[in-house]
DNA sequence: TCCGTTTTGTTCTCCCGTTCACAAACTCCT
DNA sequence: AGGAGTTTGTGAACGGGAGAACAAAACGGA
């Protein structure tokens, strides 16, 4: 029951694995849908259905999941709870990866108190802040510590994702210090370029590109409702 | 002073306009890097020395500031200010975009309270939450109101842009009536995927999402680690 | 004024991702 | 058991973006 895989004309000596990045951004967001899904009280959906949910394309979605393996049935679809774990198995959310928050300040502590990392995957096992004046509160049920124990911390729980939460100045700052401790994947909120070594994952959470996306946007409509040609002089 | 332009071979009606998606995203990075090298005192710049500030390959650069127009000087480089304020023309950020932000739990707070907004083209002219016990609070010096006001600011301010931050079972709602006020721009921190009619665009932030892109590349590296072969069985 | 140096703007090629379309596979009904 | 209907998994075509590489343009020095 698998058959001979048939595999393209790939490198041969991977099986199935090397997902598209793009696929994997995606993964995620099926996972979510799926749990709706579930919540709902269904069992079984098609790629259309599960399509739907979450806002993409079916043989999109279809491609996406073949990347996984085969893990639906023809003529019938896609075993919901099974289908969610095989993803959650394949992202590595099966059990939770504990997580530091550096920079305990409006988003930080909107961070620590946001549930769904917990229930998504995600332990915080400590709220870190440079501020003396912050070590006395307690956010979200976590003391907040002094940066200077990122080390211990990370040793003791063996961390390997790092949120920064900080101000741009001080973010390559704790970039570097994170690095040194052996986080090896950080997800920072700071407007800052991270230079980091080859090994380390960074990605970048940045609000005021987003709105600037869309004002790009928001200006071209404008425009076109405003000239009725464009280009006219000359 | 300009050139015949020597278009390639495009549609001929557009000027120069249509700038690649890609590209658009990548616009603010080089207006905020631009930003510090003025901040720096810096008054023009190669394509390499922004590119290294931005953070991307100098030929991706170049091609996306050709988009915008020829604003560099060969064997020179680019005026920082000038270019700075071209790029932000282009965005349409020139002057500020009024904004509304809806649910003023945890996250929207945060958000209200942040001043890179301001700073960067976005003016929060209201804080709307559905919940009465709220409409008491002033968070960074705004009044929260009920969300029932939304038509009445959105046509007081001529607002295009609004921000959700409320639970994802309101999101939708939140949406649909955002529309229905004539909001073409949303951006959305909820973890739904929202209906929106096609001329609104959304943009999605979603934090959860970039904490399962990490730990997927994250449990990636330890099983390389581990597995010192992979693919031996058969 | 002319030549070498620097750096832009652009062309060309390659690769990744999206989408279409269809054969394979499974279920259900007769 | 067999055929009709459904839905998956994937081959193939297509489009857009990334990067290398180079010609055109500007500057500076002689
Ligand atoms: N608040 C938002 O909604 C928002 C939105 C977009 C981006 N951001 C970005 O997120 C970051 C944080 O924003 P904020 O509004 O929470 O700022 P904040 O000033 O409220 O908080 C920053 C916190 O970081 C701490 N800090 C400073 N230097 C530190 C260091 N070297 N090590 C450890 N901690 C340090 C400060 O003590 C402070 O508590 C900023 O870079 C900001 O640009 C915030
Ligand atoms: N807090 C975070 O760091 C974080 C991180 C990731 C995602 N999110 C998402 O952002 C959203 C907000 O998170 P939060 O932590 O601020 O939640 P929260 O519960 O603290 O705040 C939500 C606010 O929305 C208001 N609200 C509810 N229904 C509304 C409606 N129909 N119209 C207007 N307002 C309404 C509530 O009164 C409340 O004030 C959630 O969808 C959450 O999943 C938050």
């Amino acid at each position: 029951m698998e058959k001979t895989r048939a595999v393209t004309a790939r490198t041969s000596s991977e099986s199935t694995r090397d997902i598209p990045e793009a696929t994997v951004a995606r993964l995620p967001v099926y996972l979510r849908a799926l749990t709706t899904l579930a919540d709902q009280g269904t069992g079984t959906c098609s790629s259309e259905e599960l399509a739907v949910a979450a806002g993409v394309n079916s043989a999109k979605l279809r491609k996406d999941l073949s990347y996984l393996g085969s893990y639906g049935t023809r003529g019938v679809g896609y075993d919901v709870d099974y289908l969610r774990y095989q993803i959650a198995r394949e992202i590595g959310v099966t059990q939770d990866w504990p997580v530091v928050i550096v920079g305990i300040g409006n988003l930080g502590q909107a961070l620590a108190n946001y549930s769904g990392f917990r229930s998504r995957g995600f332990r915080v096992v400590a709220l870190l802040d440079a501020d003396p004046a912050r070590h006395d509160e307690v956010v979200a049920g976590i003391d907040v510590r002094p940066f200077d124990d990122l080390e211990q911390i990370v040793r003791d729980h063996d961390v390997a994702i790092g949120v920064i939460a900080t101000p741009a100045v001080a973010a390559q700052d704790v970039a570097d210090r994170m690095v040194a401790c052996g986080i090896t994947s950080i997800l920072n909120f700071a407007p800052s370029v991270l230079a980091v070594p080859e090994q380390v994952d960074v990605r970048k959470v940045d609000l005021s590109i987003e709105l600037q996306i869309l004002a790009y946007h928001e200006q071209r409509k404008t425009q076109h409702a405003a000239d009725p040609v464009e280009g006219a002089s000359a």
